[in-house]
DNA sequence: TGAGATTTGTCCGTATGTATG
DNA sequence: CCATACATACGGACAAATCTC
């Protein structure tokens, strides 16, 4: 199932790295399932037109990864992982999202700061530019790996201490309650996908070249006054979203 | 605006190409509105802390993509810096939906064939595994672009000849029309991101590294019964999508 | 008109990374 | 492990086009 592709020479990006993300690719999709194993490093440099060096290379970066364990006289055993599917509707909640999919959720406050809203902040949360608005930078983590990267920004005064809450609880819909926000509907949600950044590598743990699947996203409370505006960053080999309709 | 990082090495992924990912996300979001040019090749150069020659072969690439003119003596003009909007909502339409934001329109019939349904395809049309369903592929362009390479499942024999209405009219909705469905909802959408596949560089016109949105969505009438499902693959450089809650 | 500054275009050589056999 | 070929990245120097004063 993973033929009929040569490989592009010459295009700034090296065939072991090409490589590397088709096999992921492929490991996603289930295409080695039968054996639990990717094919023999011969099989993969026939498939790809490559020399078995180059293979070499890219299982290498994939067991760096831990997604391969090599096992030598037997082949290169498959650690699975799967992706976590995060939903998005009307009532969009993160915690609840995720739901069973991991075993341990967790958000963490990573820096908070009163600032002049920005034309786009302002524009989102009906403010006028300059006027301060509160901006928390977190990090959300499942099962010991991150799975986002959000800038949020909340009008003031009303929200102002409402990071303390959020670092405490770890949940933006409990601080969120905590300022009388009984519920809220996320209005819109724009998604995009771009290359890791070098932010990205950090925090997110990913190697350059990674997609980064970015949403910006604004939530109401029931009477359609804008709440939050935040900007996410995930990483897509790890996450996915589904709309319902 | 592009400040804040350094770009890594040895990674697989040239640092010209790294480099030109970033200029040409700093051209999406407006970073360079001011002006309508890049900055110079020497302080792009200073900013990402690489050679000139280095910042020249990622400028090099975006010309050749059509998004940059180099004019000697003056600097490096911008031509494109739109992203095509899709919003997703209950009555996601294609042509609807890009609406204004492209000039020419149009779809086109790649390939059509009735084959038996697939474990996903059966479970997705709630039929069962091995019916015979008809498959179509199509590709879609805006201005002369590649938007999205699709590969859409009806169920038969409800739907047998809808490939020739779509090839003429060139319009999903308006074949399904033909075929007395006079509404339809998207029931649900899974949104992901992976690395263009060598299909996708011939079909969409992209570079090896490039990022490929892909969606899986069912579609159903007004009573429930599912008419498609459609698995569509997008380059994210010119495309983006909106859930409106 | 012209001199100087700015910016892209082209040439040289050299070191390192990538890919093959 | 080796050897070889090509791509990538760097550094420097200068030419050509354009703008400003």
């Amino acid at each position: 199932m993973n033929d009929s592709g040569l490989v592009r020479r010459q295009s700034g990006v090296a065939l072991w790295r090409q490589i590397a993300d088709r096999i992921r690719a492929a490991i996603a999709d289930g295409s080695y399932d039968e054996t639990g194993m990717v094919p023999p490093e011969t099989v993969l440099a026939a498939d790809f037109g490559v020399n078995r060096h180059t293979v070499r290379a890219a299982l290498s970066a994939l067991t760096q990864e831990g997604m391969l364990r090599p096992v030598q006289g037997v082949g290169t055993l498959i650690l699975r992982r799967e992706r976590l599917n995060f939903p998005i509707s009307r009532r969009t909640r993160f915690t609840e999202g995720i739901g069973t999919q991991a075993r341990e959720l967790s958000g963490h406050v990573l820096d908070h700061a009163e600032e002049p809203a920005s034309a786009v902040v302002a524009a989102a949360l009906d403010v006028a530019p300059g006027t301060p608005v509160l901006r928390i930078e977190s990090l959300r983590m499942a099962d010991a790996r991150a799975v986002s990267r959000s800038t949020a920004w909340y009008p003031l005064p009303r929200f102002r201490g409402i990071a303390d809450v959020y670092a405490r609880t770890g949940s933006v819909t409990a601080a969120l309650k905590d300022f009388a926000v009984e519920d809220y509907v996320r209005v819109k949600t724009e998604i995009s996908a771009v290359h890791a950044e070098p932010g990205d590598l950090s925090d997110l743990g990913l190697a350059p070249g990674a997609i980064v699947l970015v949403t910006a996203a604004l939530n109401a409370d029931p009477h359609g006054l804008p709440i939050q505006y935040a900007v996410s960053r995930f990483p897509a080999d790890r996450v996915q979203f589904t709309v319902e309709g």
